[in-house]
DNA sequence: AACGCGTGGGT
DNA sequence: TACCCAAGCGT
């Protein structure tokens, strides 16, 4: 996607020329223009909406949306560094999901300098169990970076906010129209959603050149001056009415102007690309006990997935895998053996594209003692609580204090 | 440009 | 059960 903000403006001087739909039918007879207006946009045949339907669209969704946006916490407050937390927890991430953290955070990480002068193990803490880790230590990071070279004050251009790591040409766009009051776009996966099927652009969204024509029009349709309102009428649009499934097309304060509800074509709108293959694992952890306390480890800064995080000893295994040879592997390296092991729990849970079956054993009678300055340690089952776990590991956690051991 | 990164909830 | 995801970003 374009960075947000990297054209001119959008609005002026540009001719509606081409509609896709009923939307401004006086005008559809028009041929498109030679080139685009906009000459920084890469050239695409992007349908053009005229000013008047623009216009139109504009004030239906402001009206729309200041009845009906939910109260959210992170809307209360004008503070920039509370909208960046908000969008960085809201990538990838519902709502609902994000309120209790965001809450929670707020209270650990008032203010941006508190977040730069707090460790990294007490952020990934916090962010345990939302997911997507690199979004906590990006933000941490970029916090630090706000302190050396702003002053401790977010930039307000989307071309500055995007150097700082975490945040795209999306998270720019949203805090800079949100938090900064500037004129700027936004395309998430609710603005795709709701542009594909108001004029029915059946290319998929996520590549050129849809991708940045949904850009433009995003910006073409901003209401001078309420941006930050705008872009979110649209996104709440997007979450509350457009949805993916069964779009609630009665209650669209677009749906006289909607080309896929015209069409009855939202169904099939957006045409968004097939999901990658799902694949099965199994998963064998070792909970090994000695005198009341457990073994975790901490995986590598540099690992894949959840640096910095603990775990129990744990590995993927091909399905015919014997499990005290496994066990043993995991915990020979660390200079341990077990006698004696028996099946704890075993579930499923889903990362990205894997199915994982989890099976988790307790093993007891340990011998050997641990290598000094390997990356495990022997803890108390309470103090589980203070390590950032990923959530697999963290069920575990947690089906161990009810138990007895 | 395509892919990997998490998780819990809805249908 | 088996998908489909949800306010994207970095590489």
């Amino acid at each position: 996607m374009r960075a947000p903000g990297s054209g001119p403006g959008c609005g002026q001087g540009r001719d509606a020329v081409r509609l896709i739909g009923p939307i401004g039918t006086t005008a559809s007879k028009q041929p498109p223009p030679a080139r685009p207006v906009t000459a920084n946009y890469p050239v695409t045949n992007s349908p053009v909406v005229p000013l008047a339907t623009r216009r139109q669209i504009g004030r239906a969704l402001l009206r729309w949306y200041k009845e009906h946006q939910r109260d959210l916490p992170w809307r209360k407050s004008g503070d920039p560094y509370a909208v960046w937390v908000s969008e960085i927890m809201l990538q990838q991430t519902r709502v609902e999901s994000v309120r209790e953290y965001y809450r929670r955070w707020m209270l650990a990480f008032p203010s941006l300098d508190l977040l730069a002068a707090a460790s990294e193990q007490d952020v990934l803490r916090r962010w345990q169990g939302l997911g997507y880790y690199s979004r906590a230590r990006n933000l941490h990071r970029a916090a630090q970076m706000v302190v050396a070279e702003w002053g401790g004050k977010l930039p307000k251009l989307p071309k500055e906010l995007q150097r700082l790591p975490g945040i795209g040409p999306y998270s720019a766009g949203a805090i800079a129209s949100i938090a900064f009051r500037q004129d700027v776009p936004i395309v998430d996966g609710n603005v795709v959603r709701v542009l594909c099927r108001l004029f029915a652009l059946d290319t998929d969204p996520t590549r050129a050149p849809l991708k940045n024509t949904l850009w433009e029009i995003a910006e073409s349709l901003i209401v001078k001056g309420q941006a930050g309102a705008f872009n979110q009428a649209l996104m709440e649009l997007g979450a509350l009415v457009c949805t993916p499934q069964k779009p609630r097309c009665s209650d669209c304060p677009l749906s006289r102007v909607c080309e896929a509800h015209r069409l009855n074509r939202t169904a099939s709108l957006p045409a968004l690309p097939k999901a990658a293959a799902v694949t099965r694992v199994r998963n064998i952890a070792v909970v090994a006990t000695r005198r009341s306390r457990v073994l975790v480890v901490q995986r590598p800064q540099d690992a894949r997935r959840w640096p910095s995080m603990w775990e129990f000893p744990n590995m993927d295994v091909l399905t015919k895998t014997q499990i005290p040879s496994t066990i043993n592997k995991l915990l020979a390296p660390l200079g341990l053996e077990i006698q004696d092991r028996k099946a704890l729990m075993s579930f499923h849970h889903a990362v990205t594209r894997y199915r994982i079956e989890v099976e988790a054993f307790a093993a007891t009678k340990i011998s050997g003692k641990l290598r000094p300055r390997s990356a495990a340690r022997w803890v108390h089952p309470d103090d589980l609580e203070e390590l950032p776990m990923p959530a697999a590991q963290r069920r575990i956690a947690r089906a161990l204090e009810k138990s007895d051991l």
